[in-house]
RNA sequence: GGCCCAGUGGCUCAGUUGGUUAGAGCGCCGCCCUGUCACGGCGGAGGUCACGGGUUCGAGUCCCGUCUGGGUCGCCA
C-alpha cells in the first residue's frame, strides 16, 4: 500500500471539505455518465463514499478493474453539488489525484451480485461466503453477533462469574447425542470426543471451588439440522453457580438477557423479571406444548366430558381425550381454516377440527352438525358468544394435547388480536418430571437430565411412585422457542446412585459413566445449579432470522458440510496410519 | 432413514393443453451520455432446461428412477 488511509469511508462530512485523504475499500460501483464523467461508490467495513472520477486520466486508471477489487485512493474531498440524503456521506465526494489497486478481482462476473447476494442459491452464497460476507446486509448479523455475545459476557462478568475455558478433545459426555470422534495417535484404538457440552467439566468447576462460572461453549453434536439448529457445532452461554437455588440461576438470566434482547432486538420489549413460571404439567394442559408462545393469549380446554358421544368419530373413539381453543371475534374465510387445519396435520399427523357461533347464536361449519343436539351443553361448557371460533383436536391425551398446541399457535398467528406482536415474551418451565415410561422399551427413563436433582431428594426417590417425583429441572422459553434446558444438580453421590437404581442401573453405572463427577462428588461437593442458554439461537431471534445460518460466520449446510473448506474430506494414507484407522466402505456398484 | 418442495443463461424467475427459433429483469461486454446515486439510452454475447431412462410424430412441460439443495418428522437429555 502507497499510503495507509486517512479516513474510512464512513468518516467524511461538510468538515472535511478540502481535506487531503486516503480512502481504501472494494469498488463497489461505477456510475458511468460519459467518457470523463463517472461516480465510484467504494466500500468498506463501515460504510461507502463516493468518488467522482472527471479526468480522462483517472479513468483510464479504472479500465479493466473489475468490481470487487480493492482499491487506495488519494484525492480532495468537495461538497456534491447534488447531495444524497439517505447517505451518511452523501453530502461529500472526492476527488481523485491517484488510484492504486491493491486486490484485484479477476472476474468480471461474481457467482452473484454481492449487494444481493441474500437473494441467491444458498449453496452458492455458502461456498462464496467471503463474497456473502461483503454484503452490508449479511455482514450487519455477524456484526450483531459479535455485539451481543460482547455484550453477554460482559453482563456475566458484572455478576462476578468468571469464563473459564474447558478442554475440546475430551471423553464424550453423557447427553444423548451423536459424538464427533477424534482418534488418537498415542493410544492405538482409543479416541477422544469433542464434547457436546462443557456439562461435567462446569460441574467439576464447582466441585473445585470456583463459584460462579460460565462460558461461550462451543458444543458439538452429529445431528440433522434444522432451520434453527445448526448441525455439528454451535456456542452455548454456558453457566453454573454454587451453593446455588433454581431462583438464584433464574435471577441472573433474567437480569442479563432481556436488556439484550430489548437493546439489539427486532422487537424493542422484553419480559422483565420475574418471568412467567409454569410447570411442565401446566404449560401441557394448557398450551399443549412445554414452550409455550405467551405472545398468544389463546388456552387449551380439556372439553372431553362435554363432547364424548356426540357422534362424531374421533371424540367417541377408546379414551379419546377432547381439546378446544376457544377464538374470540374470528372470522377467517373458509379457505384460511382449510389450511390451518391441513397445517396442524402436517404437524402432528393428528387431525384437527372446528366449528364456530354464527350471529345468531347457531353453531355452524366444521363439525356443527354432530353438536346440535348437545349445543346447551357445548356453548355452557366454552362460554361461546356469537363470532366465537373453536379448533378441537382428540386422541390419547398427550397426542391431544400437543396436537391442540400447534392448533393454538397457528390459530393464535392467524386470529386478529390474539398475539401480541413486537416483543420478547420468556418464561420458564419448571418442574420437570424425572422419570417417564420410554415409549420404545415401555420401561423407567430418566425424561431429561440424569444430574438433575429430583425434587425431596432421597425421601422422594424411596417413597413416590417415580413418574410423580418432578426434578428441579427447568427450560427458558421465548415466543415459542426454547432457549434453554438447566437444572439444580444432582451433587450427592447417595442420592444419584438411587436414582439410577429406578432405572434399574447400579453405583458401578453411574461410576462406569461419569467417573470423575462421581468420585469428585465423594469428596463433598457444593450443591450447584446452571443453564446454557444457546447462542446462536438468542442471537437469531434478536436478529429476526428464520435460518440459523444468517448469524453464523461460516455456517455448514444442512448435511453439516463446509461447501467452501471441502470438509469433511479425505486425508492422506500416511495420516490414517499415524492414527491407527484403516477406511472400510462398502464397496461402490 | 421417512415425508414435502425445488432444480431453466452468472443471479432471480416466467414458460399456457405436450407443438415452430426457450423468454424477461438484474449482471456481463461494446457504443452513446457532463451530476449520477437501483443513473439512463442503443446494441451484443451467454442455455447439456440437474442427470438417466420411458411415453409420444413431437418433452423444459407427462411418467419412473437418480443426484443436488432446502424444509420437516425421527434425532437433538
Amino acid at each position: 500500500m502507497t499510503q495507509s488511509r486517512t479516513h474510512t469511508c464512513n468518516d467524511l462530512r461538510m468538515e472535511h471539505v478540502g481535506q487531503k485523504v486516503t480512502l481504501v475499500g472494494f469498488y463497489d460501483n461505477m456510475r458511468k455518465v460519459s467518457k470523463n464523467l463517472g461516480f465510484l461508490i467504494l466500500r468498506d467495513f463501515y460504510g461507502t463514499t463516493q468518488f467522482v472520477i472527471e479526468t480522462e486520466e483517472m479513468m483510464e486508471k479504472l479500465n479493466g478493474v473489475n468490481n470487487e477489487s480493492t482499491l487506495s485512493i488519494t484525492g480532495t474531498v468537495r461538497e456534491r453539488s447534488s447531495k444524497n440524503a439517505n447517505l451518511p456521506t452523501g453530502d461529500i465526494e472526492v476527488v481523485p489525484e491517484d488510484i492504486v489497486v491493491l486486490g484485484k478481482c479477476r472476474y468480471n462476473e461474481l457467482p452473484f451480485e454481492v449487494n444481493r447476494s441474500k437473494e441467491a442459491d444458498e449453496a452458492t452464497r455458502l461456498k462464496y461466503r467471503y463474497l456473502d460476507l461483503r454484503n452490508p446486509a449479511v455482514k450487519e448479523k455477524i456484526v450483531l453477533r459479535s455485539k451481543i455475545v460482547a455484550e453477554l459476557r460482559a453482563a456475566m462478568i458484572n455478576h462476578d462469574f468468571l469464563e473459564i475455558t474447558t478442554p475440546i478433545l475430551t471423553c464424550s459426555s453423557p447427553e444423548g447425542a451423536r459424538d464427533y470422534l477424534v482418534p488418537s495417535r498415542n493410544h492405538p484404538g482409543k479416541f477422544y470426543a469433542l464434547p457436546q457440552a462443557p456439562q461435567q467439566f462446569k460441574q467439576l468447576l464447582m466441585t473445585s471451588g470456583f463459584d460462579r462460572y460460565f462460558q461461550v461453549a462451543p458444543c458439538f453434536r452429529d445431528e440433522d439440522a434444522r432451520a434453527d439448529r445448526s448441525p455439528g457445532e454451535f456456542y452455548q452461554l454456558d453457566m453454573e453457580m454454587s451453593f446455588a437455588t433454581q431462583e438464584d440461576v433464574f435471577a441472573v438470566i433474567e437480569d442479563v438477557l432481556p436488556p439484550i434482547f430489548a437493546k439489539y432486538g427486532t422487537y424493542k420489549t422484553a419480559s422483565q423479571a420475574p418471568f412467567t413460571r409454569i410447570s411442565y404439567r401446566d404449560a401441557m394442559e394448557t398450551y399443549g406444548s412445554d414452550k409455550p408462545d405467551l405472545r398468544i393469549d389463546l388456552t387449551l380446554k380439556d372439553v372431553t366430558t362435554t363432547f364424548a358421544g356426540c357422534g362424531f368419530g374421533p371424540f367417541d373413539a377408546d379414551g379419546a381425550s377432547i381439546e378446544a381453543v376457544k377464538v374470540t371475534d374470528f372470522n377467517a374465510t373458509r379457505k384460511v381454516i382449510d389450511k390451518i387445519m391441513a397445517d396442524v396435520e402436517i404437524a402432528t399427523a393428528n387431525k384437527a377440527c372446528w366449528f364456530k357461533m354464527d350471529e345468531n347464536g347457531e353453531l355452524v361449519g366444521g363439525i356443527s352438525k354432530f353438536l346440535q343436539e348437545k349445543k346447551d351443553a357445548v356453548v355452557a361448557a366454552l362460554d361461546l358468544k356469537p363470532g366465537d371460533f373453536v379448533g378441537m383436536a382428540a386422541g390419547k391425551k398427550l397426542d391431544a394435547l400437543k396436537t391442540a398446541g400447534v392448533l393454538r399457535k397457528l390459530l393464535g398467528a392467524t386470529a386478529e388480536g390474539h398475539m401480541k406482536k413486537e416483543c420478547y415474551e420468556f418464561c420458564w418451565i419448571v418442574d420437570f418430571p424425572m422419570y417417564e415410561i420410554g415409549e420404545e422399551s415401555g420401561e423407567l427413563e430418566f425424561c431429561h437430565n440424569p444430574f438433575s436433582m429430583p425434587q425431596g431428594g432421597m425421601d422422594a426417590l424411596k417413597n413416590e411412585n417415580p413418574l410423580d417425583i418432578l426434578a428441579y429441572q427447568y427450560d427458558l422459553v421465548v415466543n415459542g422457542v426454547e432457549l434453554s434446558s438447566g437444572a439444580v444438580r444432582n451433587h450427592d453421590p447417595e442420592i444419584m446412585v438411587e436414582a439410577f437404581k429406578m432405572v434399574g442401573l447400579g453405583e458401578e453405572d453411574v461410576k462406569a459413566k461419569f467417573p470423575a463427577m462421581y468420585n469428585a462428588f465423594c469428596y463433598g461437593a457444593p450443591p450447584h445449579a446452571g443453564i446454557a442458554p444457546g447462542v446462536d439461537r438468542m442471537v437469531m431471534l434478536i436478529a429476526g432470522e428464520d435460518s440459523i445460518r444468517e448469524i453464523i460466520p461460516f455456517p455448514m449446510n444442512k448435511t453439516a458440510q463446509d461447501v467452501m473448506m471441502g470438509a469433511p474430506a479425505t486425508v492422506d494414507e500416511k495420516q490414517l496410519r499415524d492414527v491407527h484407522i484403516k477406511i472400510d466402505l462398502p464397496k461402490e456398484e
